[in-house]
DNA sequence: GTGAAAGCGCTAACAG
DNA sequence: CTGTTAGCGCTTTCAC
C-alpha cells in the first residue's frame, strides 16, 4: 500500500505538476476547481496513499479537530460506559479523543488542563476533580469550550450535564420507605463533590416527606483511595469495612441506600456473614446499575444512571458552544431511573408489621 | 490569570526585544544562552502565561508526542484498568493519549488507524479487532511504532504483550481437576480471536494431563454483540442463556471454565435458578477477577489478568521501539495468577465419591 | 480555474 | 551568546 515517508500535496503536485494550493483544493471539496483536475489529483492522492497531516492543518486552522476528555477513573463503571458514549458521538462529528485521567488528583488535572491548552484542543468535556476551578476557568479564559460532567463547578457558569443525583437519591429513599422502611441509612464516598451533597439532600427530602426522623449517623462516609488501587475491588471493601461497623449498631436499619453499586456488594457480604437476609432483614438500594448489578443474588434495586446519555449530550453541548460561543451555557439533569430488583423486595422489614 | 489570545515566542520576543529563537531556547532549556538572558525570558512567560503551542512544535519536530491507544470495549473491566495503566505511564514520559473505541468493529478500526496516521502520533498501542491486519502494517509502514495487546497479530512481527491465556485457562481447569471436578465445560466468547484459541488449548492441555475426556460439546460459544449494549450487562446475560441450555443437558459438568466473570455471574443465576449451589454441585472459575468478582456469594475463583501490568508494559515496549526501531520486537506474556476462593471450594462436587 | 505568496508557531542550521 | 534564515505541511488571500 504505502512505505517509507508519508507523501504531501507537494509531491502529488510535483508529479502533477500542478500548485500546492490546486492539490489542496482538489482533495479538501472546494469548489473554484475543475472536474477534469479534481479527479486526477485524487486518483493520484489515492494511488500513493496520501495521508493529509492533521498537525499542519490544525496548526493554520487554529484548533486540532479534537476534544480532550478528563475523566476521574476509568475503572468505573459509569465512566467506562461515559467514555463510549462520548468518544462515539465525537468521532460521529470528525473529532478525536485526547484522554486524561485525574483520579481525583488537583494536582494531575491541572496538569491534563495545561496539556489539554498546549494541544490546541477544539473542547473539553471535563469530570472536575471539585475543589479547584482555576484549571477549567483558564482554559475556558483563552477560549476552549468547555463543558462539565456530573460535577458542577457553578461559578465557571459552563454548560453541565450530569445526572439529577437528588432526584435519584430521592427516588432511592421513597421507593425503600414504600416497601416498610422506617429507618434508612446512606453510605456515600467521603469526597467533597456536589454530586453527594445532591444525594444527600434527596435523601433528606423523601424522608422528611415521609415525616421520618433522620437521626446522627444516617449518612455515613466511606474512604476512598486514589488511582493505584483505582482497579481493584477497593470500594466493595471499604464499604464492607463500613458496613460491619455499622451491623455493629444495636438499632439497625431497615434500608440502606449507597452512593454506588460496588458499595451494595460490600454492604451484601457483611450482612451475608452476620446472617441478615436481604430484603428481609435489611432492603439495599444501589447506585449506578452497573453492569454486574442485575446478577447478583439477590440482584439489586438500583438508580440507573444514563451513562451514554450524558455522554452523548455532553457532546453535543460542546457543540453548541463551539458554534455559538456567545449562546447561553445550557445546564442539563438528565433523570435517573430507579430499577426495582428484589434487593427491596417484596419482603417486608422486620421492624415493620406485615401489611397484607 | 490570562485571558484573550494566546501567547506565542514572538510576543515574547517582541516585549522583551529579542529574537524568536533565543526567546525558544530559553524555554525549552537548551544551553547556549546567558543566563541572565534565560531568567528575563522565563520571567516574562510566567508573566503572560506563556503556553507552548504543540501543534507547532510537533509540525516542525514531525511526531506529536501523543500514543494512539485503540481498545474495543472500554466498559470490560478489564480494559479499563488497561487504559488506567497505559495513561499514566504514558503521561509519565510525558505523551499524550489518543483514544480510540472500535467496538470490535473492522470498520471503525480501520478509520482509527487512518487517524491516528493523520495526527503523526509517535506511536500506537492496540487491541486488535482481529480480522484484518491491514491498517496496522501499514501504520507500521510509515514508521509507527505500534505495539499490539492482548491479541497478537503474528504476521506482523510487531512487539507484543499480553497474558498467557493458555496458562491461565490451563491453571483454572488443573485446580478445578484438582479439586475433584472430572468433566469440565468451557464458556468462550465467539470471537475469531487467538485470546480464545489459547485458552482452549490450555483447557485441553489440562484435561489430557489428567487423562480426562473432552467429548463433543465441552467449548461452548457465547454470542457477542457489539457496542450500543457493550455498556449493558450483555455478557452476563447471554452466558445465563447459553447457562439455561446447558443445564438441561443429561448429565452436567462438575465444573465450569468461563471467559470472563461476566459469564460467570450468568452463569450463577442459571444454577440459582436451577437450585444447584457452587461449588457443592457445580464449581465455577472465572476469567479476569474483576472489582466484583471477590464480592459475589460464593466469592469467584478466577484468573486474575494483570491488566495495569499488561498497560505499562505496552507503554515500556513502545517507548524502547520508538528509541530504537530496529531492535528486535519483543513478544511478552505476562503470567497471569489463579485466584483461589469460594467457587471451587472447598466442597466436593457430587459425581465425586468423598476421599477424606 | 489555477498559481504565487504569505503565514500558522515553532525548531534547526548556520552566521556573526 | 544571540540573530538570521529556512522550513515543517497546510490553508488562505489575492493575482492572473
Amino acid at each position: 500500500m504505502v512505505e517509507g515517508r508519508r507523501h504531501t500535496l507537494r509531491d502529488i503536485a510535483a508529479t502533477l505538476d500542478l500548485s500546492v494550493n490546486t492539490v489542496s483544493r482538489a482533495l479538501s471539496g472546494k469548489d473554484g476547481i475543475g472536474a477534469r483536475t479534481r479527479a486526477l489529483v485524487r486518483a493520484e492522492a489515492e494511488r500513493v496513499g496520501y495521508v493529509p497531516n492533521t498537525l499542519a492543518r490544525s496548526l493554520v486552522l487554529g484548533s486540532a479537530m479534537t476534544f480532550g476528555l478528563v475523566i476521574t477513573n476509568p475503572s468505573n463503571p459509569f465512566y467506562a460506559q461515559l467514555i463510549s458514549g462520548i468518544e462515539l458521538r465525537a468521532r460521529a462529528h470528525g473529532y478525536s479523543l485526547l484522554l486524561a485521567v485525574t483520579d481525583e488528583s488537583e494536582e494531575i488535572e491541572a496538569r491534563a488542563a495545561e496539556s489539554l491548552l498546549r494541544s490546541s484542543v477544539s473542547g473539553a468535556i471535563v469530570v472536575p476533580v471539585q475543589g479547584k476551578v482555576d484549571p477549567w476557568r483558564r482554559l475556558g479564559g483563552v477560549g476552549v469550550p468547555t463543558v462539565l460532567i456530573n460535577r458542577d463547578l457553578p461559578d465557571l457558569g459552563y454548560p453541565f450535564v450530569g445526572t439529577d443525583n437528588a432526584l435519584g437519591a430521592y427516588q432511592a429513599t421513597a421507593h425503600a420507605i414504600a416497601r416498610g422502611a422506617r429507618s434508612i441509612v446512606v453510605l456515600e464516598e467521603d469526597l467533597p463533590i456536589t454530586t453527594i451533597e445532591d444525594r444527600i439532600a434527596g435523601f433528606r427530602r423523601a424522608m422528611a416527606e415521609a415525616d421520618l426522623p433522620v437521626p446522627r449517623g444516617s449518612v455515613i462516609s466511606v474512604p476512598t483511595r486514589r488511582y493505584e488501587e483505582a482497579a481493584l475491588p477497593w470500594q466493595p471493601e471499604q464499604a464492607y469495612r463500613v458496613a460491619r461497623r455499622l451491623l455493629r449498631r444495636p438499632a439497625l436499619p431497615d434500608a440502606v441506600v449507597v452512593g454506588n453499586d460496588y458499595f451494595a456488594l460490600g454492604l451484601y457480604r457483611a450482612l451475608h456473614e452476620h446472617g441478615l437476609k436481604v430484603p428481609g432483614d435489611m432492603m439495599v438500594i444501589g447506585f449506578g446499575d452497573y453492569p454486574f448489578s442485575e446478577f447478583l443474588s439477590p440482584s439489586l434495586t438500583t438508580v440507573r444512571l444514563p451513562a451514554q446519555e450524558v455522554g452523548s449530550t455532553a457532546v453535543d453541548l460542546l457543540l453548541e458552544q463551539i458554534e455559538s460561543p456567545d449562546a447561553e451555557p445550557r445546564k442539563q439533569l438528565i433523570a435517573p431511573t430507579l430499577v426495582t430488583r428484589e434487593s427491596t423486595g417484596p419482603a417486608i422489614p422486620r421492624s415493620r408489621i406485615p401489611l397484607t
